[in-house]
DNA sequence: CGGCCTATTCAAAGCGCTTTGAATTCCGAG
DNA sequence: CTCGGAATTCAAAGCGCTTTGAATAGGCCG
């Protein structure tokens, strides 16, 4: 069943049934009424190849898959890619995945060189980055989840990581903690540069000195949660609250805090950034743990939403979005322990 | 720079370039060296959008983003796909990610009745698994990571659950283990069922019974690790051993032990299902986990290698390959303690 | 009633590639 | 020399859709 096809059975041009599919406005309303039903009764699907041929679009919107070392974790970045994909699919767009090799930059030359994506999504941005610089100079319409050091000149969608940590090491303050330890993500990423100026800055406020000891980073895993937090636990005196970056690495912090037998939100409290996947809910966990939240997954969508309004034309330095951040309390905050 | 252009540029025909740069046999080898060459230097790429609808293929294969509550968590999928797109990357093939809606099917009818994959690949099969009925009525190519109870009629790739937790198991017993606990997998998986089935055939083989209660399954997190193991802990006597289905699940089996203050290898033994994730490193850990070893990045690749096969027109139900499952023991295991 | 404008529909020309069927060239055999 | 066949190359016809430019029909005004 072919557009031609359809057309005969309808007695009417292609041109014409093209247009009632395509919600062009000269046609009669009754004409598309009638187009529309055929269109549904006899199954027509449109062939997209031949759409994306004559529209010169390739319909489709490349992704990277992150290599081992990044810090968007693969369960992040699935949760983000379905994100992505579910505003997608409502267009006529694909997710085009392309595994990262050993030359990046390779990828992101071949992608845009090609004619298989119209616009590349890039995620887990560092503060400088080469690949921004790239694909401005590639000239193919991008956005980043994320943003560089540098973020005028291009489209991206970012959570308010400073406000968050700010947030969160003010409310540890507040219920009065002073010796509280950062677990962040590895270093040379934006967003963990971010959260140490959150950090950084309510002690600052407070006029109160940070313990550069009690700052720590690393790759976003339990493995690596669990050692930084057994480093932690053995400095003297030793911090009585932390901040950390991630679920996952919640994780491992959980395993050393048992080993070194302490009580989470007793003996020491802990909140932690939760992007939401499904993988790992801090609020079902024991006890329940207090975050910074912020749905990557929708974060996901509205990057999807951006990019098409910038392949219609949206001015990509015009698109760049802060999103809020909440701070949610739960079980695993509460004053300092008194040793 | 379009064939157009490059054929002009050289003097040639349209016909004889695409020739040439498919590989045909009927072009003269100079011709062909000129070709490529020229190709090259001014930076010729395809359309592949204009090719797949030369060709009538879509170019892509078809992947479907799943659901929460699947048995494949997400880092274990992404690893996967990573490994089809290694492969597939190779060819003009790309991947096209459909996030699972509310009612699945629809989503597969969508990939198949339409013009966008040439194929389908299906992860997590059930036992019974009404897709693979869905798909053979909808006459796609599809091919199976996995299988189901009636595995004759279509292509699939698995690796040998049965052979490997029967081999874990016996090696159990072999140093003296009779009190073994199984977390697996949610049942109506195949893949959970066959690791059973392997389970219980060590039993049998001895002519041990099974102790029932010994026997758990739920959704592969490390919360539901946890859980699982703190109610087997619970039991009199308790296991002496642990098999398990994912290092996932592992980590939060460690969490168990360590807050029932009992020693990894020495109060009890483990061995762990590793599907090779960067995300867990069996041999990083502390101690290191025996596992039941198997690459599934490389199972990703060479489904999509067997993809490519199928629709060069390899019979499909000629494609079942079952994979064999190294046991790796580390340091999680031992004789059980006397206690 | 003729002319002009708007609403609606149409035929045909691509989009950039592959592939069919034919044309051309070149050789060795007869 | 001449002819049939192998080796090369080519022109042109699609692939199924969108879109341009033109045609047709209907409605309103003077």
């Amino acid at each position: 069943m072919k557009l031609k096809d359809l057309a005969r059975e309808l007695g009417l041009s292609q041109t014409t049934v093209s247009r009632a599919l395509n919600g062009y406005p000269e046609v009669n309303e009754q004409t598309r009424a009638r187009v529309l039903e055929a269109s549904k009764r006899l199954g027509y699907r449109p062939n997209s190849s031949a759409r994306r041929l004559a529209t010169g679009r390739a319909g489709a919107i490349g992704a990277v898959l992150p290599t081992d070392d990044g810090p968007l974790t693969d369960p992040h970045f699935v949760e983000f890619l379905a994100g992505v994909g579910e505003r997608l699919s409502e267009g006529d767009f694909d997710i085009l995945l392309s595994p990262a090799r050993s030359d990046e930059n390779d990828v992101y030359r071949q992608l845009a060189s090609g004619t298989r994506v119209d616009a590349i999504i890039l995620s887990s941005p560092r503060v400088r980055d080469a690949r921004v610089d790239l694909l401005n100079e590639l000239e193919i319409p991008f956005i980043l989840h994320g943003r560089t050091e540098a973020d005028s000149d291009y489209a991206w969608l970012d959570i308010d990581n400073i406000g968050a940590f700010h947030h969160a090491t003010s409310y540890l303050m507040d219920v009065g903690h002073r010796r509280i330890a950062l677990i962040n993500g590895a270093s040379g990423y934006t967003f963990a540069r971010h959260r140490e100026l959150g950090f950084r800055r309510a002690f600052r406020e407070r006029g109160l000195a940070v313990e550069e000891r009690y700052i720590t980073a690393g790759t976003m895993t339990e493995e690596v949660g669990f050692s930084l937090a057994m480093e932690l636990l053995q400095i003297d005196p030793r911090p009585t609250a932390f901040i950390v970056s991630s679920m996952t690495v919640t994780l491992g912090v959980i395993r050393a805090l048992r080993a070194s037998e302490l009580e989470l939100g007793r003996d020491v409290s802990l909140i932690a950034h939760d992007d939401v996947i499904p993988y790992v809910n801090a609020d079902r966990m024991v006890p329940p743990v207090s975050t910074t939240r912020s749905s990557i997954r929708a974060a996901g969508a509205r990057v999807a939403e951006l990019t098409l309004e910038m392949l219609d034309g949206r001015a990509s330095d015009d698109i760049q979005e802060v999103w809020p951040v909440e701070l949610i309390i739960r079980g695993t905050t509460g004053p300092p322990s008194r040793p």
